[in-house]
DNA sequence: CATGAATGAGGTTTCATTCAT
DNA sequence: TATGAATGAAACCTCATTCAT
């Protein structure tokens, strides 16, 4: 509706924007940022380095966008079940099963993702720092939310609810980490399954 | 004792030596290594470009001495309640103390090392990679096996071992990780008991 | 014409490449490949380091690409007397000519091409030995080729037809070094005939 | 005699300066004054660095002395059967004698000596064109000398001396060039009497 | 006096960015 | 508007030379 305001040319020049976007992305998460230059990005877009200079500022704009729609894509899918389940159980699994599905469609990016969420330090991104906490916290926020409640409703034990979103975060990646570094071994169930009824377990009522 | 045999000079040798891989940790661990240069290096370990190169064959090898030393020392550091205690809620707990006292220690080189740890792909380190999963497995190994019997002396719930150090890992990471970067927040008991309830809560007979 | 198949751009590109070798030669032909660096070429040049990059892909290169320009057109005029005549002694004499003016062109390029293909040993252009071996024989068979056909015909006493190449060459060099050394003395009549006539009446009959 | 003048002391720095220059000949002439650093002459020479500078006041000035003893042997050597034989046609041969001599003597290190006579243009050792003009000028004399004696003795037809004296150089710097660089090939007897012959028949009467 | 650790100027090379076309 | 040649700052690294021991 709204985007039909844009013009033909506008909508192109939002379109090219993207298609640099996803080249950059590829590189990046294959290299890392410093290991990329701006010629081989312009290469795998197929346009002139000038061209990319109209789109983005510098490199790290580009960069920063880059981490910016990737943060807001996994944003959105981990907290779609979170806010679509009504029952904190289901709501639970449906964000695990978001979770692996995201690692499994974009494994590499994923750790440009991590690197820049959980090593705020020393990136490149200087700034994007706080937007990236918003929405982490806001995520956690919402976890934890749905613990509270939960206990509430007495599904599972009572503990610190924030403490419970921080430890699901911790099983969920660490599970995750391992079947992307080892896509080979299978000690058991390779599935949200698995994560989930270990969290399940640990913190329900009997 | 041992160290007798090595002259002032030798000593001094790598007393400086040390001197320069600790200036570098403190830069890399800021600002990370492409963003760190030879010449900053020099500055701040008080020598010139040129002496660095005595002690080290280029900056990648710089670089993978400070997290070789880093990894040995870390490895070290949770090994040792592992294979010091005999009780496994012990060693476990002794293991998530272990690791706190570490974070705090070491904060911000901490960073360095999970960039290396967690992401082999596009780091530094091409080669280091080998040695770092050793000494990884071997620490998830000696945890799965402390797993296995306790639940064969039925004090933890019957679950793949490997799957709970993986959990085990999850959990401390995500609360030091948490903790590391709001320090000021205190929404629970910020020590290694929070942690430690947890998971055994979570993970044993009643 | 075949010329004109290039774009403007592709044109101005090679007029540029040129301009680079050519201040290149003259700076290395007077202080030798070590004394000049790659920011003295630029300036003489009248362009940016970088640019010189965008030609050659690194200082070797630039220099091999010298000594090879070099060595195809002192190979083209030397080579051309000893096709074009039938005559041998019009060719010897022909070919001594254009070793002259060669010699009165290039005065300076001239060491480094004989530093390349006299003294392969410790040279940069490794890897260019071959090709300039290769030159340099096709040459001395010419040579020797016409010799031998001018013994057949009793134009010059028989000998090695190959040591009489050696001997041609020797002495065109000796005298050519001789006059670009000391260009101010004169004890005999500085011209191709000089030597032609030592030569020639030294392996003559009668 | 006059040596004993000199203290022990004084006889074993000099002895130890020949080694150092000794050293430092082996590696410049295989590899060429810019290739070697002063880290491989000190230990090539079993000295520390800081003593090669008790000897040379740089690098520089200890290359401009090997090649300043370099051609002041060969000089020597070559100026030898000159002075001694009385006969032109035996000094001739002689010197050729003394120059293949010297050729195979030091194979490695005469390209070094001839780009430093041959090529005073983009040498090191500025400051030493002088001495080693002088040198070469003493045996070009002479043997013009000679040349002209023979000329008067009708030994050999009427030339210009000083052009003969070049011829000579020319002749024997090519052969044994060839026989430097094809140590294998064998059109010919590879000896002084080729060289000699040649020169001799092309010069002499009858 | 001999040593060799330390120095730092200066070399080659890369690459983000600009701007004339 | 899109281009990519040109730019030059700044990176890594070497090595002749010095000087405290």
């Amino acid at each position: 509706m709204e985007e039909q305001r844009l013009s033909r040319k506008e909508q192109e020049k939002l379109w090219r924007r993207k298609h640099v976007l996803s080249a950059a992305l590829e590189l990046f998460s294959k290299k890392g940022y410093h290991n990329i230059s701006m010629r081989q990005i312009a290469k795998k877009a197929e346009f002139a380095i000038g061209t990319l200079y109209k789109f983005f500022r510098n490199k790290e704009d580009l960069y920063k966008e880059i981490v910016r729609e990737m943060a807001e894509e996994y944003h959105r899918r981990l907290m779609e079940p979170l806010e679509r389940e009504n029952d904190a159980i289901a709501a639970i699994e449906g964000y695990i099963n978001a979770k692996l599905d995201l690692f499994s469609d974009h494994k590499s990016s994923l750790l440009l993702y991590l690197s820049e969420t959980q090593s705020p330090s020393f990136n490149i991104s200087a700034g994007l720092d706080k937007e990236m906490q918003k929405l982490y916290n806001e995520l956690m926020d919402r976890l934890a939310k749905i613990f509270e409640s939960a206990i509430k409703r007495k599904k599972i034990r009572k503990r610190d609810p924030r403490a419970l979103a921080i430890s699901l975060e911790g099983l969920t990646n660490s599970f995750l980490f391992y079947w992307l570094e080892k896509p080979e071994e299978h000690p058991f169930e390779k599935d949200a399954s698995t994560i989930a009824e270990i969290f399940l377990k640990g913190v329900s009522y009997e």
